[in-house]
DNA sequence: GTCTATAACGAGATAGAC
DNA sequence: GTCTATCTCGTTATAGAC
């Protein structure tokens, strides 16, 4: 075994504990300090991974957007209809409200006017990402006949993402899973057939 | 500026800096030199109108959410049918976008797990407030049959609620107000009879 | 790759003069 | 009611040893 892999399980584990801190307190509410002493290492060596907070940002945001876009492609592979790949991706948010987490880039949209320039735009990639992949599932199940609604998906597809992250933004102080799935729930009615 | 005629109100000066601040950068990103620096004085006179920044935080809650009540009761008072009274609500939301800012207690909703229990509280009970008034205008449209919706009427508040705050989070860094007027007006034609 | 040590700064908060 | 001065602590970041 060399020091190689040892470094990248490192990296690894930086991230972790920092996009659970930053997706529960927000990413001006952690610290280096945080994430070192959780990880038994010191401030130093979380620099010598990620040399600014900016950067460590960046690099929360890149993994997260790419493992979302996993996880469309993966609901995209299943034979299910549109109806039940919408609910599918509102479970996406809802695991993460499960274990006490903000969406990480509804998170940083609050904050976006003290980010940095490379972390407003991958915010923003994030979310135009996520549009496009919403629109075109709402236009498919529009012409499958599996939805109904007036407008474009693109309108649709805004719709959804911020009923999704206006549920998780005012259920996580409740604690209330439940009031996340009666938004959810009414979202997916909505575009059902008459 | 020491002759400022501002001085008699200085609590009142401090409230507007401080709402602005936490609107637009959040409470955890905004501090008291930033607020002294604005209003010309320093941090110490500022501990004098409010010994701590959970105290201000608190005051800040406390006036918005009598601002906003008071906003209800101002539609409340109108002659309009409920239709134009939720475009009004949504109004009331798409003001703060305009000004880039947040809505306050959906700023301080993300930055929750970091607050302290009073300041906790009263977001809550802000957003108590706004499901129960949006809940009875809801109700009351139904019965005046200028709304139809499906299930309770709590549940399509909490719907109207989420949407509002997750379009104000995401069209804020888009720095998008037409996002934001696509996704308020299609919550008011969902609730059009058909 | 991780450590110790420390720099450099900004934060919230307090004491006491005016 | 506001000031100057100061305290204490936490923060991001760097230098250099191991």
């Amino acid at each position: 075994m060399s020091a190689s892999p040892r470094a990248a399980n490192t990296k690894t584990a930086i991230l972790d504990v920092a996009e659970r801190l930053v997706q529960r307190r927000g990413f001006n509410a952690f610290s280096y300090g945080d994430v070192a002493a959780e990880l038994g290492i010191t401030t130093a060596a979380l620099h010598y991974h990620y040399a600014s907070k900016s950067e460590l940002g960046e690099s929360l945001i890149t993994r997260y957007a790419a493992t979302f876009e996993g996880a469309l492609q993966a609901i995209d592979a299943t034979a299910e209809e549109p109806p039940a790949k919408l609910a599918a991706y509102c479970d996406i948010y809802r695991r993460a409200l499960a274990g006490h987490r903000m969406c990480l880039c509804g998170m940083l949209a609050a904050e976006f006017e003290t980010l940095a320039t490379p972390m407003r735009d991958a915010v923003v990639g994030f979310f135009e990402e996520n549009e496009r992949w919403v629109a075109g599932l709402l236009e498919s199940g529009r012409e499958a006949g599996g939805f109904s609604f007036a407008g474009t998906a693109q309108r649709s597809a805004r719709m959804v993402i911020a009923a999704l992250e206006g549920a998780m933004l005012v259920a996580r102080p409740y604690g209330d899973l439940e009031m996340f799935d009666e938004v959810a729930g009414r979202l997916l009615s909505d575009f059902a057939p008459a």
